[in-house]
DNA sequence: GCATGATCATGC
DNA sequence: GCATGATCATGC
């Protein structure tokens, strides 16, 4: 049963607006939070909106070609982010491969959104979250020139009998995110492979949700694009366009492009500002708005002259008593493999130690090597809960967290400002900031491996 | 020459 | 002042 009451976008939105600075449990009127039946996105539907829960194809309100999306927002020190990718229809791998754009499933039921952002808290009860504004949602046309590339990204996986090793990260704005256990059930038939591959939802990325809430709910002003002409992209992806820019660039040293931009100074993101000026770029490339809704990183990679890479990629540092609290599913570093897209600059030393432009590549971590960093993220909450073992070295601390030779695609190492910059332990004592590190000749064969395509 | 512990330096 | 991306530099 879906809702036939309201005829037209306008009304949906009146009554969702009716609703915002209110609590959850004062919207409540079925008790289903007390009861603790359902979610937040169910209290809505039910009380707000008045109609049945379903699980149709088309659209909650089918009349006004309306989807209604509830999902939660997050305060952080610089203001609030959307605390979650908002997850739309499961993909249905048998029927979607035969489908242009238009007939997609994704596009049939969610090409307008009404969404109601609430405020997340923190220990709060679900009765406490507040709706904090609501937006009637259809795609900017330069975002949604790059979401049918995601689209076709997909569906092209489903084709080539690969829909097992979706990633999140495969896609700049729409993605396909694993939905439901990792247990058995949760794992489907695919028409090109004998091989099961774990259900799909269609989402729109946590970092695309974050730009909507900042720059279309919350009213923050512009940013600068990439793409300054929509037409650019229609035949043409975000990334080929990036990498076609930076093609006669390449082979040129470090000094000649700083010397052709006029850059005077060598800052460590000297790189990115280089990359950003190949592109016509007045601010840093990853302030652009395309950049931000992707959640694309830039990350340096300096080829020795023997071919080997020269240092591992570091990541942010992890807490050590928040992460025996996480599950690996849900943790922090498999969320950001899954769901960060690199934009590798690469250079090469030359014999006389000269640094050239040799490459620029995107890369996201395939599945299959997420579940290597599985074992080293798990074997890391197993030192770190029984007890660090730390041993005082001639140039400084030593400890029995995975190291490089430990795993062939992460370790761990620390990441602080210094060896005096550290966090508590669980079991007691303090040890220097760590985070995990790809190991820089797994970045070696990722790069290698890009070539032979 | 590499693994590893340490630290720099920008930018928010 | 700190987080983070980038890089240094010792010692085996």
């Amino acid at each position: 049963m879906s809702n036939v009451t309201y005829k037209t976008a306008e009304e949906i939105l009146i009554k969702a607006k009716s609703a915002v600075g209110k609590t959850l449990g004062e919207i409540d009127t079925t008790q289903r939070l007390k009861e603790g039946k359902g979610g937040v996105g169910h209290v809505i539907e039910e009380s707000l909106f008045e109609y049945k829960i379903n699980s149709s194809s088309r659209p909650d309100f089918p009349e006004a070609g309306v989807e209604l999306k509830v999902t939660p927002s997050i305060k952080k020190k610089n203001g609030y982010t959307a605390k979650e990718r908002l997850v739309l229809n499961i993909i249905n791998y048998e029927k979607e491969y035969k489908k242009q754009f238009e007939e997609s499933s994704f596009w049939q039921k969610n090409n307008t959104l009404l969404i109601m952002f609430y405020e997340y808290i923190k220990d709060a009860a679900k009765s406490e979250y507040k709706v904090q504004a609501t937006i009637l949602y259809k795609y900017p046309l330069a975002d949604l020139e790059i979401i049918k590339a995601d689209w076709e990204k997909i569906v092209s996986k489903i084709r080539l009998g690969k829909a097992h090793e979706i990633s999140e990260g495969d896609t700049l704005y729409l993605g396909a995110c694993t939905k439901g256990s990792t247990s058995d059930k949760s794992y489907r038939q695919q028409p090109f492979s004998q091989q099961l591959a774990r259900q799909r939802a269609y989402s729109l990325k946590q970092s695309y949700m974050t730009y909507v809430l900042q720059h279309y709910v919350l009213g923050k002003g512009k940013d600068e694009r990439i793409i300054k002409d929509v037409k650019t992209l229609e035949d043409n992806s975000l990334e080929k366009y990036i990498i076609d820019k930076v093609q006669p660039y390449l082979n040129k040293s470090q000094q000649e492009l700083c010397d052709l931009f006029a850059l005077r100074t060598k800052p460590k993101n000297i790189n990115e500002i280089i990359i950003s000026k190949i592109l016509n770029l007045q601010n840093n490339i990853t302030k652009t708005e395309e950049f931000q809704k992707a959640n694309i990183k830039v990350k340096t990679i300096r080829i020795n002259t023997n071919g080997g890479i020269k240092e591992s990629m570091s990541f942010p540092y992890f807490n050590f008593c928040d992460i025996i609290n996480e599950e690996w599913e849900t943790s922090s570093f498999k969320t950001l493999l899954e769901s960060t897209k690199f934009l590798f600059v690469i250079f090469q030393f030359d014999e006389s130690n000269t640094l050239y432009l040799k490459k620029v590549m995107f890369w996201n971590m395939p599945v299959q090597d997420l579940d290597e960093v599985k074992k080293v993220w798990e074997k890391t909450v197993r030192i770190i809960k029984s007890g660090v073992k730390m041993t005082k070295t001639k140039r400084g601390c030593s400890n029995n967290l995975p190291n490089l030779t430990d795993n062939p695609v992460a370790h761990v190492r620390p990441h602080g400002q210094n060896s005096l910059d550290t966090l508590p332990l669980p079991t007691g004592g303090n040890m220097t900031k760590q985070c995990f590190w790809l190991n820089n000749n797994y970045i070696k064969k990722q790069v290698t491996l890009s070539e032979q395509k």
